[in-house]
DNA sequence: TTGTACGCGTTATCAC
DNA sequence: GTGATAACGCGTACAA
């Protein structure tokens, strides 16, 4: 079935049953009901690489999910919801979506060719692309819209991305836990390598700066957004002493937990801890997480909604897009209400008591 | 750049470049060279819609997960490992991967045409459908092959699907059970629209039957596949003092262990639990789980091969696979040793006592 | 308001 | 071995 059988059913040319199918203005009403009942009777849809190739657009929007070593889908709900988000901006703009789910092996070449390269889509949303992927510097040679999820570590300027504020949301966390009159508090990072890794580390320092604290560098552990990394960081750093940690991500700080409880200590009475995310885990914990929530569902939509538009022409590169976040208080940090006087110069970031409408431990 | 391009830089005519393109015999070895040389130097990739125009195939395969209500992307890690081995056998045929989430809204109608009849992939795997949903009629009348992971409740003759012995997997949990001198067991469905809910629960009956225990209908709770279900359905299920369960998934059982621990009986001693699935979560509670492992990422992996097998001629509908399950023993069941006499009639499922290289609570 | 004719970039079928 | 050339199904000037 193609136009021209369409076209003879109902007794018109090609070209009429095309201006129907694109809501042609110059369709009389008659003819555009003929032409419709009979596309109906056939369920017929026009192929869609004929269209393409004539109009240079597939409706297809890529994914790219650069590095997959487990932790993207086992590990944590970061991931899997991000994609809940872009699959459902896409679907609402009648977009398909091409997943690309990569992993560190030869045949990266071939692969990173293929996705920038092979015309299958009209644009690229990138999650969680470290600086330092082969992918990067090819992204700048490409010919379609891109955005990325999470600031690029390069050329910031260039490149549209929607993200949150890790820096302040960061020194928010560890600012409460100052508040609430923690004095040794340590971090766990995640990937330095992603700017969602390396921002909150910044963020930690900042607010230990400001508070006039020193930033010791044995209350720093470098690691990976994984629970097994919190686990082994945890048991490390437990040598020197923290009052609490600032997890950078719930995922660890799950791992953290685990690690402090196993040693006798308890949470948040001898050291109190603070996520970040807010997926999951952190209300199936005992004691539940504190954590600094992020709209993980919604970067997704922002993500693909933005880079629809910029397919469209309808918004010009670049784009950045700054999410909210929100400290919600549970009880893994020692303090059951807020801290009076957070965030007080940041509209985007506020604290507030974590509701929880879940079966708690 | 084009063909043509290509052509008249390395001298030669379209035809020829096409042919090194697509490794036909018949072009001479410097030819070739000289071809392959400006390809390589324009870094050109050929049109993917003008291809698929002539060739009627898009090396694209689709995935459609069907019902997302929250449950896929945040209670567990189910569809996330499916998705990882779905993604990685694709790219291992050099396929693409057309990703359909799906939700119960008013547009599905839309969205059920656009997957059925846009011929925007060479074939279709579907994850996890129930039997009543719109989409499930729209599949036989298809033209492309079909996979679907999970035993289609209806037509499952006629249909190509990869999974595993539900029905035997769950006899042989239950058979633990009762091997191990508890009488009294519940179980908590999943979604008994999928064949995975329902055969674990013939499977529970078969084994009660089995071993000459009665099936009590007050000790079976019909649930879904979530945390929230686990949880309230052992709540309810509490009054009829069992004295174990058998979740119809890991992610159920966590629930379980929830409601259990927090009316102050203890895992196992009072309430032993088997889960299925053996998913992260698994592994993260205390006492870790004892649950029948299937392996996911496989599954997800078998059925893009198998599919693409179809596509290519490779293989003929219909095709049925299924995948071996394995008993994880861990603490949650009170056999610290795998029972003797289980499973002897059934070389697909083993009974084997369940390493554990992770950090352990 | 409708129809005609051309071009999009490939592959495939012929000749040579 | 290689080169013309006819499809593939659609959108879109342009003509009517």
């Amino acid at each position: 079935m193609n136009l021209e059988d369409i076209a003879k059913k109902a007794g018109v040319s090609r070209s009429t049953v095309s201006r129907v199918i694109n809501n042609d203005r110059y369709v009389s009403a008659d003819t555009r009901e003929r032409v419709m009942r009979v596309i109906e009777e056939e369920n017929f849809q026009p192929n869609p690489a004929a269209r393409a190739l004539v109009t240079r657009r597939t409706e297809i929007i890529g994914v790219v999910i650069p590095n997959t070593e487990n932790i993207f889908f086992t590990d944590n709900s970061y991931f899997p919801m991000l994609l809940a988000g872009l699959g459902e901006a896409t679907r609402q703009r009648d977009y398909a979506l091409l997943l690309w789910l990569g992993e560190l092996t030869n045949k990266d070449e071939h692969w990173i060719r293929k996705i920038t390269t092979s015309r299958q889509a009209d644009g690229l949303v990138i999650a969680s692309l470290t600086h330092d992927h082969p992918l990067f510097p090819r992204l700048l040679e490409m010919h379609m819209p891109i955005v990325m999820i999470d600031r690029p570590l390069q050329h910031e300027e260039r490149i549209n991305y929607v993200t949150i504020d890790n820096i302040h949301s960061a020194e928010t966390a560890v600012g409460h836990l100052i508040a609430h009159g923690r004095r040794r508090i340590a971090h766990i990072t995640g990937h330095v390598e992603i700017s969602d890794g390396r921002d909150r580390l910044i963020g930690y320092q900042n607010a230990l700066t400001k508070a006039g604290l020193p930033v010791d560098p044995n209350l720093i552990y470098y690691g990976k957004f994984t629970r097994t990394a919190g686990y082994h960081g945890m048991k490390y750093l437990l040598q020197y002493k923290p009052d609490a940690v600032f997890a950078g991500g719930d995922t660890i700080a799950i791992g953290v937990l685990q690690a402090i409880q196993e040693e006798g200590l308890r949470v948040p009475d001898d050291i109190g801890i603070i996520g970040f995310d807010d997926i999951d885990v952190a209300r199936q914990s005992n004691p539940q997480l504190t954590t600094m929530r992020q709209p993980v569902q919604q970067k997704g939509a922002v993500a693909a909604q933005l880079l629809i538009d910029l397919i469209e022409g309808k918004l010009q590169s670049p784009q950045h897009i700054l999410l909210p976040t929100e400290l919600v208080i549970r009880g893994s940090c020692g303090a059951d209400h807020p801290a009076l006087p957070l965030s007080s110069n940041n509209h985007r970031t506020q604290a507030t008591k974590g509701g929880d409408v879940q079966p708690s431990q």
